[in-house]
DNA sequence: ACCGATCTGTCAACCGGTTGCCAACTATTG
DNA sequence: CAATAGTTGGCAACCGGTTGACAGATCGGT
């Protein structure tokens, strides 16, 4: 069965050079489901029925126009469709930074997962301030059949009015009535903690992310019930920024409160934190053991390779695309956040501490 | 003077958990033209020329209907737009591979510039895959003003055909009649082989990108150039994927070759090799030198960090939208391809040669 | 005060689909 | 064979802006 929603044939265009075509009146610009009725010898609006729902017409007429529309490389005017019902195929991403390889996961999963089931991705990015994003937000509303906010920065308010307006999932981040879609942080951080005690650790430091993070907020709390279970010390500093040079600057105040071992709020801090505590002399993982969050592109390239807790976040990318599409076919969201599971992966930047 | 493509207000939503408002008839749906003409007394096409035609309406009948529309929080409705103007304020950009860090630059680069421009980017991928380019690119050609192809895998006669229809600009390929921005690799690829040439390599070897990369072949030819001039021995090697992955698979060809010194097509060719290299034991640089091309995230978190031929991808993607978004204003693309600089970064990866 | 030029707002058609409603047609059944 | 139920196709209104054509209003010049 043909698609009318993408279908690809080849142009007799004979490579010609000059400016495209302007979209002038009278030109010859793509057929119309009128082309179609025309050549079907049928009514424009049984056109419609034909290409958009399946059965309302017989099978006969059916074949008619479909052949009439192959024949024509009919495909249908997204616009025009948009215009009265309001569905546009496509859904809205917003990232807090695009370059954050964090993302480039959950990204492709979005858009596998929203082209398996033909609706294209639209993406933006907030560069992690709550203002852009709340503007790009409701900028994409009008144009999206619903949006997915990655590791949003905004309140839950904002986003819960957001989502009285079109469906909306969210990675990273709980919110009473939107649906989803969160790591369980704990499983992956009581493993970070055992080892790092097993190895002779017992002051450990915790590098946190953007004052507006949720996650940020969730890793604390899980690193601190972790460390209280395993008899270890806790304290909590601040990055400037979630990236490397985050990480380079917090090297400092990580020297100062003399933890042994860290725990960053994702893995782009822990590379920084461990490049500038190299550049200075230190040892690691003899001296001081570096743990990271996300096990992003590249956190295998360090020397030495990082320690991080994995979150699936591909998975994470993909199942809130899942949950969307689901609630534009009418369903319900899931009564409460999907969640999935996260786990260390032991690479060489943590160990056993020698004294 | 507010803007109607993008306003941004206080939804006075107290946060009802329901499902989203259905875009069923006499719902409270946003406010339209009509709504406006009726509150500043006027008549749709007077508010339309006021919000759309910059001088063709009185002061005073602006500024009336600015208010009612402002006091309306009112939007444009994108689709309406679009359907008699065919413009849609968006631009289209098809990238190989979300997940490569090469594209994150050009995508940002892109992005930045179209949003300041006020168009929203639309991201696809093709996955190395020249039939899903074309899909993508055909189903993308629809719905946006003009799109911007990444290091396209498809034939020039395609890309020629759908500049035919709509602007189109290119990235990293040079096509006749169509507007282009390359980097002009052959300044980094001369330092970069007379850097291995003064530090005692006499044999190199290239591992190729995907056969359908026309930048392969054109830092092929370049590395060729380049090693007759310094006298060099230069070989071409096949790498299956242009990934971490295909760069240690081929390894094994690279160590059969008895060349000294490689250079890949991309950063992640690179990584792979040389971790592979490690693996099986030899040393870089004494024993082989590694330089890559791209000077990509993490390509400094290896050890040794990679020597590599930076291009500036974020500039590329933002000259890219700049060019496409002055055609979309109906002027000329350049009469040739626009040029950027490339220049070898010297890290650890490549040096001296130990004999 | 008159006249043509310019400005400003209105009318109506149009972009290309979707859909409620109705009439005609087909099939089923007594 | 007629009555009834179920299908199928057509008509026309509608989604929300844009725009060419035009007429009334305004204005400057003489």
């Amino acid at each position: 069965m043909p698609d009318y929603d993408g279908a690809v044939t080849e142009a007799t265009n004979s490579g010609a050079v000059t400016s495209p075509a302007k979209r002038g009146r009278g030109e010859k610009s793509s057929p119309t489901i009128y082309d179609i009725a025309r050549l079907a010898g049928v009514n424009p609006s049984t056109v419609s029925r034909a290409l958009s729902k399946p059965g309302r017409v017989s099978a006969k007429t059916q074949k008619i126009i479909e052949d009439a529309a192959e024949q024509l490389n009919y495909r249908v005017n997204p616009f025009a469709r948009a215009l009265p019902t309001g569905r546009t195929q496509t859904i809205g991403l917003i990232v807090a930074d695009i370059t954050n390889p964090t993302f480039f996961d959950i990204i492709r999963g979005a858009e596998t997962t929203g082209s398996a089931r033909d609706y294209t991705l639209v993406l933006a990015e907030s560069a992690e301030s709550p203002e852009t994003e709340l503007v790009a937000a409701r900028r994409m509303l009008s144009t999206v059949d619903g949006l997915i906010l990655a590791s949003p920065r905004m309140d839950d308010e904002k986003i819960l009015a957001l989502a009285a307006d079109k469906p909306v999932a969210v990675i990273n981040r709980e919110i009473e009535g939107v649906p989803c879609v969160v790591p369980d942080v704990n499983k992956g951080i009581n493993q970070a903690v055992r080892s790092l005690a097993s190895n002779g650790h017992q002051e450990l430091a915790y590098v946190a992310g953007p004052p507006q993070s949720w996650m940020s907020s969730r890793r604390w709390e899980g690193v601190q019930a972790a460390c209280d279970w395993y008899k270890l010390g806790a304290v909590r500093l601040e990055s400037s920024k979630p990236t490397v040079d985050g990480g380079r600057q917090v090297a400092r105040d990580v020297l100062a409160s003399g933890a042994t071992a860290v725990i960053t709020y994702n893995d782009l801090l822990a590379i920084g934190l461990m490049q500038e505590l190299q550049a200075a002399g230190m040892h690691v993982p003899d001296q001081i053991s570096i743990v990271g969050f996300d096990d992003i592109f590249g956190a295998d390239f360090t020397t030495p390779p990082l320690t991080t807790v994995r979150s699936p976040l591909g998975e994470c990318g993909s199942l809130a695309a899942t949950l969307l599409l689901d609630m534009l076919l009418g369903q319900d969201g899931p009564a409460e956040a999907v969640r999935v599971d996260t786990e260390l992966v032991v690479r060489g930047s943590s160990g056993r501490l020698i004294a």
